[in-house]
DNA sequence: CGGGTGACAACGT
DNA sequence: AACGTTGCCACCC
């Protein structure tokens, strides 16, 4: 497996996010078939930049949030790409919906948010 | 081979 | 919920 060859596999996994939906940097790495490569993936969106073919925006950190530096020009154009696609945002990241599985961590229950 | 660096993730406090 | 720590992994010196 070329570098070439994985960064085919994740740029199509991302191609395949759904208009208005979001997923995690592991989450895409997992649908590339290369769990634990996480890294990889913002690596990648990082070197194929910006295009209408690559929906980047709809990649988050996990839980949504947004794995720019909060307020910075890209955190803020993510957010308002995922915004105009329907995706409720609050704060620096995307609003999960509720009963997803492992969408929230125990803490985050019991701190009922 | 050795060490530093991230568009990460999971956990603990 | 905001941070700090660890584990990870591909890259690049």
């Amino acid at each position: 497996m070329t570098a070439q060859q994985r960064a085919a596999a994740i740029r199509k996994a991302v191609r395949a996010i759904k208009r208005g939906s979001f997923t995690s940097y592991g989450e895409v790495a997992r649908r590339a078939g290369m769990p634990g490569r996480a890294r990889l993936v913002g690596q990648v969106l990082r070197e194929s930049g910006d295009g209408p073919s690559l929906p980047w925006h709809r990649v988050t950190g996990a839980g949504g949030r947004i794995a720019f530096p909060a307020g910075s020009a890209h955190a803020r154009e993510q957010l308002a790409r995922l915004a105009r696609e329907g995706v409720p945002v609050r704060g620096n990241r995307a609003i999960v919906k509720r009963g997803a599985v492992g969408a929230r961590s125990l803490d985050a229950l019991l701190w009922k948010m």
